[in-house]
DNA sequence: AATACTTGACAGTATGACTATGATGATGTA
DNA sequence: TACATCATCATAGTCATACTGTCAAGTATT
């Protein structure tokens, strides 16, 4: 009937229709009737594209999956430290479901849960993605980085079960303050993350908390004594030897 | 045809066939013949008690919700620290879905994305446990027990949307060891985050951090001048002002 | 035993996924 | 222009399954 002639191709409009629809109802309730009148096509056409519903319904997946380049796996070996590479994981992640929000709450919210999805492509790269990230926190606990206590499968549901809950929450009933992207808060999460995770560096040493008063007396005590030179291994250094030399 | 004179009602014995036919197989691939036939009675029954197909979905989780008491909102009052009623809800979480295997596998892989669960009081419980969570967050962050500049929503985000992908995970495609349960991780998992959040203390004092020898020094020194006592703000007391008195 | 209620068997309806088929219209080619 | 090819559409029809209605048989309660 109406015509489309210099949008994209009848296939496109077809898996952008059923996107949208499958996301904002859901598979079951969605009909390849609403779909065709959404795309502007005949059912008939549907089914001689994509065979059946479910086919439909999992075209979308590879499709996204196509259209996003796999250059966070790429760039991963020229990222040396353990918390970088985390990070580009982590970023990709959250860019990949920020650029597609229908997607993300139809992969998080359905697909997620089905059986068939697994085998996909684009599970397959989520997979992919969970693996590698679990062989950087076990590689940060060996070599030191992390604590040698941390638990890797729980550390990495932390960082991919925040961030999915994050996206979860901001499609379902809408998060109260949206100025504030998700991609903004992927820093200071991480922050904690991993500042809850990493090796204290004064394991070999001893860590004095002081009030004012004590610091200033312990002040006193070490011009009276330069034999006690301190800390040599601490990061931060205390602000009383740089008082007076 | 075969009466079950001992055993559950019918009704509870075709929920009991639904909740695992349904986690099993998924909703639309469960059909209400096969139901019946798991849970030994004619479909006529089951649509005598429960209309529909989505009303027998939807009754799972008000039972389940029924039957789990409300202990944990009711003992939070009780609990005077922050860090301790956050744990109480977190715990209550977990045990809610690990004393239910079959049913954290519908709830958190299928209905959670069911616009109709939103109006349940299945999901208004988890509703409040989530606004519970977030004010006990704002709370610790406005007594200075969190740093100021903490993000309640990513606070809660984190510590709900782990417990479920660790759940989520657990029911997939299974962790590999499955000898620790989820509830091990918890303390140590609210360790790290809170490690992770907590506000430093030595923002109102100092913290040194010493290697071993000079900490032996200072141990000197300390003796020597009694005047000196420190730390009295610390939580942790040093070992060395222990050694001889 | 009589009555009320529950359950089952079965026939039948409605909906939506899917198929088959022929018409239509655009495009390319002689 | 005439013809062929192909994509798309409209339509009619099949099938599976959710769901309804009805009545007979069983069970419980009195």
């Amino acid at each position: 009937m109406v015509s489309h002639p210099r949008t994209k191709s009848r296939k496109d409009r077809i898996m952008d229709a059923a996107l949208r629809i499958f996301a904002e109802k859901s598979f079951q309730e969605a009909t390849i009737s609403e779909i065709s009148k959404e795309a502007g096509v005949s059912e008939a056409t549907i089914y001689e594209y994509f065979g059946t519903k479910e086919d439909l319904l999992f075209a979308i997946p590879e499709k996204i999956s196509n259209d996003t380049a796999k250059e966070s796996q790429a760039v991963l070996p020229f990222i040396k430290d353990v918390e970088g590479r985390m990070r580009a994981i982590l970023f990709s992640y959250v860019q990949l479901y920020q650029n597609n929000p229908h997607y993300s709450a139809l992969v998080l919210l359905q697909l997620m849960s089905s059986k068939r999805f697994r085998q996909t492509a684009a599970h397959e790269a989520i997979r992919r993605s969970a693996h590698s990230l679990l062989e950087i926190i076990r590689e940060g606990i060996a070599d030191g980085t992390f604590r040698s206590d941390a638990d890797a499968y729980l550390i990495r549901s932390m960082l991919m079960g925040t961030i999915e809950h994050l996206f979860i929450h901001w499609h379902m009933q809408g998060m109260p303050r949206r100025e504030k992207s998700i991609m903004d808060m992927l820093d200071p999460f991480l922050e904690i993350v991993l500042n809850g995770i990493r090796a204290k560096k004064e394991q070999q040493g001893l860590t004095l908390h002081l009030n004012l008063e004590d610091a200033r007396a312990l002040g006193q005590l070490l011009q009276a004594d330069p034999t006690l030179n301190l800390p040599k291994s601490g990061t931060k250094a205390p602000r009383m030897t740089k008082n007076k030399k």
